[in-house]
DNA sequence: GTCTATAGAGTGATAGAC
DNA sequence: GTCTATCACTCTATAGAC
């Protein structure tokens, strides 16, 4: 049998997570063959750019994640810090509580960061700008300060989990946050 | 002429800026025999062990200058917040107010982790428990909470600063953090 | 016949070990 | 420098859907 309709959009979270694992140079034709189940006939069918077209493809695909279920909320929200109190619940969520990495956070570390540094810088541009817009609208004093602030203890907190294997440092490190942004916000509750 | 006066200890300065470039899969024989103008006959000499050798050697250097220059001044210095701002200056300038990445941070989210995994955990177990003593010392509340969050601060904001390509960010971030903390120590002051 | 998805032998280059 | 393994990738071939 020739056909056994495969789709290059079902490839991606596979290969998320393929790259996640490897990262970019480690994670050979031969790992994402055994992993994806396809030869490589099948993956230069989809992906002619062959492994640096697949992770422009992961690359897209989160932000495409994001956008939507991260940025836009936080741009079109209504109460501020109810929107970032979803973010950080779903960023939760999407990190799997500390155990998954930040691929784009760690491609910024590799040695491959070059070759995908648009996509890298334009994710967390994104980020911060969506994330300062809610907390000026939550009247903080310098949004972006703290935006920056909160997506460096996002992405380190990521790092440490993975460093002492131990993904509750991440659970711990969001709680914390979300106390100091709620006190700041309602400040009459103490 | 056979001998040019190689060290090992002189090779791991070198080796550590070659992993930090490279990350430890992509910096090759070839590369680290051309940055450090040694054969590979020289190479396995000092490193018989080959690059895993080469790593571990550099994460133990790196460790000892840590123990040197921050850790322990944490433990026995005098004054907690002289001996913490004290270590945010040491970090900046290990870090290269940003243009140097943390090649501890970078391995814990490759490939090549479970290699190094003791290495790294221990890196920043020593940190984290040296500043949470320096914090109890300030009289902080939950010293060990607040030193996560320090080191979490700090890796984030490498992380960030290499994404966006703008060292600035970390700069930013250590000087918020040193008024969040010098505001907390000394709250007479406002 | 044409198009799409598949499989995999075979390419040259380069890897790390010694 | 030698060695073997493996790399990313190319190419040919094939099976089914239209």
């Amino acid at each position: 049998m020739a056909r056994r309709i495969s789709e290059r959009a079902d490839l991606l979270p596979v290969l998320g997570e393929i790259f996640r694992d490897h990262g970019f140079e480690a994670a050979s034709l031969s790992v994402i063959g055994a992993r994806t189940g396809l030869g490589k006939g099948s993956l230069y069918h989809f992906f002619p750019g062959g492994k640096e077209e697949m992770a422009k493809a992961v690359l897209d695909e989160i932000d495409r994640w994001f956008e939507n279920e991260v940025f836009r909320p936080l741009r079109e929200g209504g109460n501020a810090a109810a929107d970032i109190e979803a973010m950080l619940v779903a960023v939760d969520g999407y990190f799997r509580s500390g155990h998954r990495i930040c691929l784009v956070g760690a491609l910024a570390l590799a040695d491959s960061r070059e070759r995908f540094a648009a996509q890298i810088a334009g994710y967390f541009a994104a980020w911060q700008e969506a994330l300062a817009g809610a907390l000026a609208r939550a009247g903080r004093a310098d949004p972006d300060g703290l935006a920056e602030e909160v997506l460096a203890l996002i992405q380190g907190g990521l790092v440490l989990a993975r460093a002492r294997d131990e993904a509750d440092i991440f659970t711990r490190l969001l709680a914390r946050l979300l106390a100091r942004l709620r006190l700041k916000l309602r400040p009459a509750s103490h």
